[in-house]
DNA sequence: CTGGCTAAGTTGTCTGACAAATACTATCCG
DNA sequence: CGGATAGTATTTGTCAGACAACTTAGCCAG
């Protein structure tokens, strides 16, 4: 049994997030000066101040010379973009069913431009599944996912798991790939034809197309994916974290 | 002549950060170890860990204990919607030129709506300010900026100010006040007639509309803006952080 | 050739002290 | 009596050196 898997600063850092979540700690309090908080957690001042680094980094503090330590007025953002993951995420943090329709999958070679995205040679197969995906019944999203079949290749019946449930979680609990992070982009377009017929509605239609890449966390991509959802869907927020970093 | 206003463990991290821009550091390559890097940099140790905590916090280095320091291969996103703040900095940091036409300004009392976000009485004054911003010459963007008018009760002369230049840039050197984060939401949507004329477009054409309220450190509300962007004008992209933080 | 063990290297933590910036208090002057 | 001012206490920032915990690579024995 090792009790220190973790560095005691990242305990540390845990400990005070906690405080501050289970409200004893409150937005504009004043903490406690440095060494008597080190001593009141049991570490040093410096392994506390490596705690209180990190938390001023994630915006949850907030500390100035001379005078203390201050627990940031945090915003606190549902649905943002930048945590929730994946469509079932966003549907379901807005409180309704998360569904899906029209599920497929098939295999076939990446294409020149896949292939890049996923570090793969050109021709090699990619598993595409194909999903509508729906909020309390109506379709939302029009989503492709593609992803090596290499993954797979252990395991070719979870292909089918992957049109019901939420691909993170098969990806996680059934191959242990955990995702780490992604880099999406998105603009506005027209639905096509293939599009609108999918989702049901006029061709010509408002979309946002949301294009994505995840990545595990040793920097390999796992998946790449298009989207494709309906205007009006769901609000799409994001944190912006503000610019107190620039001056020389 | 103050060569320490700023706490040294910043410059030290800037200072890495510029050698990793550069190029001097590649990803995956392993930082000398710490005593070393301290001497090298001319600072202590405990300094350098300072800095690096941030970076780590930043996504930028990866530690591991025992084994060394380590630049991630990291995701280095370019114009990230989440970290670059406002129209100026996302042309600016796409390589063009950026620019404004037809600026105006004018003073009126707020609507309820405004009024609620800005944390204002209805029918207090805002001053609004137009504009329609360029790259390159061209316009992609048009921004309406509302701030409360009592921020500019001891020198009016600031409006005109914020037709030039970016309007973060007047807030924070000449009045003081710094934007500590933001919340933004975007979607879809056609022009106008209105907008449609301000850009030089045809009536329907693809825009995304991003709403936006930002805020200084004490979680005061200080600018609520509606931005009209061109839908090939840039291309957004969101490091999404994977549900990697959540194991005990 | 394989397995375990040792030793060197690196990050994590501790202690104690001083420097720099800020907040507070008491003092002095108008 | 009020306000500006200097001094003092408090707090964060930095420094130095040491040891502990962990990883890695190389050596040695089987």
């Amino acid at each position: 049994m090792k009790a220190r898997a973790r560095p005691r600063s990242v305990s540390v850092r845990d400990e005070l997030t906690d405080r501050i979540d289970r409200g004893l700690l409150t937005a504009g309090t004043r903490l406690p000066s440095e060494p008597a908080l080190a001593t009141e957690l049991g570490v040093s001042r410096a392994t506390l101040r490596e705690a209180l680094r990190t938390l001023e980094g994630e915006g949850v503090v907030r500390r100035m010379w001379g005078s203390g330590t201050y627990v940031a007025h945090g915003p606190r953002v549902a649905n943002s973009i930048d945590m929730n993951f994946g469509v079932t995420d966003a549907i379901r943090s807005a409180g309704m069913q998360a569904g899906t329709e029209q599920g497929r999958y098939w295999f076939e070679p990446a294409s020149a431009g896949e292939a890049a995205q996923l570090n793969l040679e050109p021709g090699q197969d990619v598993l595409v599944v194909e999903r509508v995906r729906t909020a309390d019944g109506k379709p939302v999203v029009l989503s492709r996912d593609m992803l090596p079949a290499r993954l797979l290749a252990e395991r070719p019946e979870l292909a089918d798991q992957m049109l019901q449930r939420s691909m993170y979680e098969v990806l996680e609990r059934d191959l242990g790939v955990v995702i780490h992070h992604g880099i999406a982009s998105f603009r506005p377009v027209r639905a096509d034809l293939t599009v609108a017929r999918r989702l049901g509605i006029p061709r010509g239609e408002l979309l946002l197309a949301i294009w994505q890449v995840d990545y595990a966390e040793d920097d390999v991509a796992i998946v790449s994916s298009h989207e494709y959802h309906l205007a009006d869907a769901f609000e799409f927020t994001v944190l912006r974290r503000g610019p107190g970093r620039r001056l020389e």
